[in-house]
DNA sequence: CAACGTAATTTTGAATTCATAATTATGTCA
DNA sequence: TGACATAATTATGAATTCAAAATTACGTTG
């Protein structure tokens, strides 16, 4: 494993493109709060470039909704809305059923077996109370199950939406009820993924995304109802 | 029907914005062609706007996948090649699928009414041969199955994907069975919707994308074979 | 002193500039 | 003449500049 990751393309990527890549993190690491102004200048000097490639990097963002670019008033984190919960969740499942169909026509026994680890060792983080590590497994498996489905279209959009719903730290708050419910889904994932019964794994994605709705969903309204008598 | 259609926003939309609007059709078009080169300082002299805007634009339009952009070798029209074809329709058929079963339960009667006089309007372009007529048609009930979704992110998702396959004017070429088969799978689908059967109208829309599917593969097939001695 | 209007400052959007990489043109030599 | 090397040209990527818009600061007046 030496670093020649790209034998024939030694051509860095392009300015831009490499500033999305590193912007992502800032979203989903609750860096840029979503509501708040994109700090152009601050970033601009964060990762010593200019104006123009950070712009261009703002302009594939909020084409895939991470922010909002308003006419002369720069760029703002969006916001995450019941509205727009309520919409992404329902595409992102409709895309996860499709990814866990395809899975199971592609997927190999060494990937099962590759997922069937992952599995455990998000059933130990639940054992351990653990839910950042429980998180950052469980999505290793939606990845992997998407990576089996050999569609790149697919991963893609299915990446950019997933972005969407994993800003803000808080998304990851969940009962211990809905906690419970999340690992039982899982454990029917796994079950059908091992049997490559498409259609029923399909099935419980979608269920399991549209639960994560109504969680999602649960939390930020009693956080509106919190925050506003303030 | 006065030219302020937007009353409270007066703020024009920025020019990146207004570039990609107005490259997308040169995309479906076949003013740009698949594996060529977009051509910048013709685009910039076009739209008489400088380099910065255009690039920008560039940058937007290559994460939607129309274009490619080769680091220090500009940006090239994304080929359609069978891969790509074989990746977007299933997801495309997935996101319609949803847009039936979310149409079904929003879509008001008026809706419906609309939906079935494009639909009728549709036939009588089949009827007359009017296969420009046909494909405008079509893309109009497909929009108004999707609008009457109510849910902007799939919206969004849809069209992307959906340029994608439409660009080249060749995807429309379809044989003449193929195009009874669709007129047929049409039939269904206006069927479903009037009887708001979910389920059934998203079945009936991931068919026809399929087919769809199998009809582009095919042909592009065809061309392959065809070109490849020359 | 609160509300308004005006001036200074900052930020934004887009054009321009500039260094570098890629492409094309030209010349050389086998 | 054809293959290669080198020079001229062009295109690209990114920094810089500049005009316009928005924001902030300040002063005035009722």
């Amino acid at each position: 494993m030496d670093d020649a990751t790209t034998p024939p393309k030694i051509s860095r990527k392009s300015l831009h493109a490499e500033l999305v890549d590193r912007l992502q993190p800032l979203f989903i690491g609750g860096e840029l709060v979503p509501g708040t102004k994109v700090p152009e200048k601050a970033l601009c000097a964060r990762f010593g470039v200019s104006r123009t490639p950070l712009r261009e990097a703002l302009k594939v963002l909020a084409s895939d909704g991470l922010v909002r670019l308003e006419p002369n008033r720069g760029a703002w984190v969006t916001p995450v809305t019941v509205g727009e919960v309520e919409e992404v969740f329902p595409v992102l499942g409709a895309l996860e059923a499709l990814s866990g169909e395809l899975a199971c026509q592609s997927i190999t026994d060494e990937e099962i077996e590759a997922v069937a680890a992952l599995h455990e060792q998000m059933m130990q983080s639940y054992a351990d109370r653990d839910l950042d590590a429980y998180f950052a497994v469980n999505q290793q498996i939606h990845s992997a199950i998407l990576m089996a489905a050999r569609n790149n279209t697919l991963t893609t959009s299915c990446q950019a939406l997933s972005l969407r719903m994993q800003r803000a730290r808080y998304l990851a708050n969940m009962t211990e009820g809905r906690w419970f419910a999340a690992v039982q889904e899982h454990e029917m994932i796994m079950k059908h993924l091992a049997a490559r019964d498409g259609k029923a794994l399909a099935q419980t994605l979608r269920d399991h995304m549209m639960a994560k709705r109504n969680s999602v969903i649960q939390w930020l309204e009693s956080q509106e109802t919190d925050a506003e008598p303030a």
